[in-house]
DNA sequence: GCATTTATTTACGTATGCATTAATAGATGC
DNA sequence: GCATCTATTAATGCATACGTAAATAAATGC
């Protein structure tokens, strides 16, 4: 049997699993190199393996292999902060707008609706952490209800982005209310089936969510993260 | 030296580029299935190169690594054209409207403007490969001239499955004349310092080649690509 | 002392070998 | 004749070895 989360995968699934979570958490820090050896040696596998994961991070736009320079993960700058943004707004708002031309019933919105609340919730308690959690999980599902598998692939590769953006911004700013009540916005017009409401109310939302991300990472001064 | 084109290559990048052209020149023909060592024999190297170009083209779209079934060459339906045509219309729109906000001069858009014309040509004298051409040299700038890499990007790999569609698909439909005249007005757009005429016209052309495209498919019950 | 050349180191790209394991063929039982 | 079990084949995932070339250090000339 195989375990219902992941397992019984390669040591190059491993490889990309682990320098994933190693870049997200900063033990891999943004702009720093690393050789292929030492990587191997960090992962307890050969350079194999550790090759073909920078091949396959290195087209999720993470890493940047350079031959003798080392394997560099990417920093992001506000411009990249900007340009991933963009995309997100553009494809999320499609999503948005595809999910509520589906005729979706209230059972099959159950994960988002989770979402919107656990959103409520984490407000009320103040526990950002749990916010960005349930943030997260409303843009997956968001897209997920999307019948486009390429928008979620693409949207999943931007998210990542400003997931890593969100470490480190994340207890900077002030509590975010008014972005919860456009979430529950987009939510019920999936809901009431009513697509270009659902579109043009993410896509003010995450024209918003950038304009507050960029001028945060001015205010402090965070040309790189 | 090195050739300007390219050149001074690893065996790897060379296995990404001849696999690509292969797969677009149906030498490896949608749904076919390859074992790492014939494709390795027949680009006369080794598996591991082979392996890491895998890994490339894999993450491009174009291919599905499906272990001792062999690389298939993924097909291309008519619901992935959907797809595909969905985000190049969201994306290449965005691109259009900041390409319009740039305030290039009529130098900068003299790649953009040069396209425009060989379409035209390519109409007069009903050269249909010569009008693809153009039509690409058009896509390829009009992203170029935004300042999002990352549209870029993702712009360049749904064009490439545009592309195997259209081998299929170019000589079964009618001469593009009108095609050319919103060409036309996006550049003019661009030209003239007209973000939303640039972004509305491009989403109007491409929203318009997607359903041409799939009434084509339809009607000539082309499921597989 | 500085620039330029030469020597050395070492990281990478690729080939190769091998253990593992999926897929297939063959054998056995009913 | 069909299903099930066993044996064989062979493609893969990975480790490893090695030649090559880039980067660094050392040496030489001025």
């Amino acid at each position: 049997m195989q375990a219902v989360g992941s397992k019984a995968q390669s040591n190059s699934d491993k490889a990309v699993e682990e320098m994933r979570r190693m870049i997200f958490s900063g033990e891999l820090a943004a702009g720093s190199n690393h050789l292929e050896t030492e990587l191997a040696n960090l992962l307890g596998m050969s350079r194999t393996p550790v090759r073909e994961a920078s091949l396959v991070l290195e087209n999720q736009g993470l890493i940047e292999v350079r031959p003798r320079k080392g394997i560099r993960v990417l920093p992001v700058s506000p411009t990249d902060m900007r340009e991933v943004y963009d995309v997100l707004t553009e494809l999320e708002s499609l999503a948005a707008a595809q999910a509520a031309q589906q005729g979706y019933t209230v059972a099959d919105l159950e994960t988002l609706g989770a979402a919107v609340n656990a959103m409520d919730i984490a407000i009320a308690n103040n526990d950002l952490d749990a916010w960005a959690a349930a943030d997260d999980a409303f843009h997956t599902e968001l897209v997920r209800l999307s019948p486009n598998t390429r928008i979620q692939s693409i949207v999943g590769m931007m998210a990542d982005q400003v997931r890593r953006a969100r470490t480190v911004t994340l207890h900077m700013r002030e509590t975010p209310h008014t972005s919860n009540e456009a979430h529950r916005a987009v939510y019920d017009a999936i809901k009431n089936g009513n697509p270009e409401t659902a579109r043009r109310v993410h896509y003010d939302h995450r024209a918003t969510a950038r304009e507050a991300l960029l001028s945060l990472l001015e205010k402090y001064r965070l040309i790189s993260l």
